[in-house]
DNA sequence: GTAGCCAGTTACCAATAGATACCGTTGGCG
DNA sequence: CGCCAACGGTATCTATTGGTAACTGGCTAC
């Protein structure tokens, strides 16, 4: 009774999953509010190199998804913190065995694109 | 001692492997090649609604990261095979966590998007 | 003869990602 | 009093990407 496999059909909410899981943001948000609530900027700078714009964004997504919580504080200047909630504290396993995944098999991934350019 | 935590690092190679798993048809090639090779009409029937072109780019790019291989028969009319790698098949446990996950909080997510639109 | 299969390629377009600059509010500083 | 910084964003513009539609060449089946 799992999977039914209709990952296959467009319509599959499935996808709508992999499309979140997949972009690159919310991953790293997820593993950057693991050990606890951050502001917006701290979330900027952790993450590195990202447009304000598009954290918004990615940040909107995750609250629409319910998978992290913001709260505003009325204070001057103002504070925002945003939290994981459960169901985004769930994806932390899913995620740290993609990211195990990719640590293991980087350096045959990085060889063989290596060789296949070589060609 | 794992992860190192530099994912945080822009130029983290994690990066480029959640940017592949990321691509919403990486997945579904794996996971339709699990059960055997399957020729090029095959995978895009599978798969429903892709174009051409971005099967082509999907499978090109999954072949330079060493997750297939390509088997071209000098035949008429042409057939080219599509294969899983060791490499490749090893992604299918991640993934398989991942739509487990996305199975199960399917119903949650939904709801939690409803009500974020509804307010 | 013409219609179609196979595995793509090419030309083109719309949507998106991203960089940069800017906003209002207030407090501190000279 | 004038000026700047901190905060959590928006506004605007451009580059890149994802995607559609049409085409290729060699063959075969109708």
């Amino acid at each position: 009774m799992v999977t039914k496999g209709n990952v296959f059909d467009p319509n599959c909410p499935t996808r709508v999953i992999l499309d979140r899981i997949g972009d690159k943001w919310t991953v790293l948000v997820v593993l950057l509010l693991r050990d606890g609530p951050l502001r917006f900027t701290e979330l900027r700078d952790g993450i590195g190199r990202i447009a304000p714009k598009v954290l918004t964004q990615t940040l909107r997504r995750m609250e629409r998804d319910g998978l992290v919580s913001r709260e505003v504080f009325a204070e001057i200047p103002p504070r925002v913190v945003y939290t994981l909630t459960p169901m985004g504290a769930s994806l932390i396993d899913p995620i740290s065995v993609l990211t195990t995944w990719a640590e293991t098999h980087m350096p045959a991934i990085t060889k063989a694109q290596t060789q296949y350019d070589a060609v």
